[in-house]
DNA sequence: CGCCAGGGCTAGC
DNA sequence: GCTAGCCATGGC
């Protein structure tokens, strides 16, 4: 990896094994767009930047050195060997399929209250309508940031949200969820524990303690410790991942329990690389 | 009309 | 501890 600097741009050389539309379509995120050129347009960490590829180069527009360092670095997960991930993992041929698919997974490090609010309003509901839902609550509750001539809006943190009541975000359409986004802002604002302490304690203590917001269970809990907090042994259950473990391992069972007990004894310590594997690949082939 | 969507809550065993 | 119905919204 070499990286250097010019007027408000990083570029990145030789990175393997990340492809941006592999990345961007895998259902972790919410908030990026592809361009008409192919690049992506996106807000995180309440900064809009594009991010474009070619090969295995990469450009990020609007950003600079210390954001980079600090910030996009580990956003975009560049400092891990995705190639010995993909070794280790294919040892199981599903995923040694899978992995040669989505050659280009990298599991983003979001920021943990955005992973809280898009995987509680994911639960029984549509990426394109999740994407919707997220977008309207930034415009609605989030900052103006100006980039090439567009409006972006940042997500609003968890005060701007506390103490609202359910009716005033019904705006955003997202049903019997409103509450859910609600506790979740209150949990936040009223010392909820911080994202440094979900990566310190194990993952079954993590969970635990994300189950106690309403509108977080299992599966969502997982969602949140694989994408915002590192903790890559967790395997989210979903019914794609439950329709892909049937068709590929013919397992029998489809209770929680069972398809956990599964992805550990197969996946180990990469049960979350392999479900990123696994949910793209199913969900691009719809062969099941 | 019914069914479903990256589930979770609650009641009832 | 487990499962069945219900949940609001909108697209098909």
């Amino acid at each position: 990896m070499r990286i250097h600097e010019d007027n408000n741009k990083i570029i990145i050389e030789n990175i393997k094994s990340f492809n941006l539309k592999h990345t961007f379509d895998c259902g972790q995120c919410f908030r990026w767009d592809e361009q008409a050129d192919g690049s992506f347009t996106g807000i995180a960490y309440d900064r809009v930047i594009n991010i474009a590829q070619k090969g295995n180069d990469f450009i990020i527009d609007n950003t600079n050195m210390c954001d980079f360092q600090t910030i996009w670095r580990k956003y975009f997960d560049l400092d891990r060997d995705y190639d010995e991930i993909k070794q280790e993992l294919s040892k199981d041929h599903v995923i040694n399929e899978a992995s040669k698919f989505g050659w280009g997974i990298r599991i983003l490090q979001q920021e943990f209250w955005e992973c809280l609010i898009s995987f509680i309003i994911s639960s029984n509901n549509f990426i394109p309508r999740i994407k919707k839902i997220i977008n309207s609550i930034c415009t609605e509750y989030g900052d103006e940031v100006v980039y090439k001539g567009n409006t972006y809006y940042t997500l609003p943190k968890p005060d701007k949200l506390y103490g609202l009541l359910e009716c005033d975000l019904d705006f955003c359409k997202s049903g019997y969820r409103c509450g859910y986004i609600l506790d979740a802002a209150r949990y936040m604002t009223e010392g909820g524990m911080e994202l440094e302490n979900f990566t310190k304690i194990s993952t079954v203590e993590a969970r635990k303690e994300l189950i106690k917001i309403k509108g977080v269970g299992p599966k969502v809990a997982d969602c949140i410790l694989l994408f915002s907090a590192g903790k890559y042994d967790v395997f989210p259950t979903d019914v794609w991942i439950k329709k892909a473990v049937h068709h590929f391992y013919s397992l029998k069972s489809s209770s929680n329990k069972d398809i956990s007990t599964f992805a550990k004894e197969k996946y180990g310590d990469l049960a979350g690389f392999a479900q990123q594997y696994l949910f793209f690949f199913g969900r691009e082939l719809k062969s099941f």
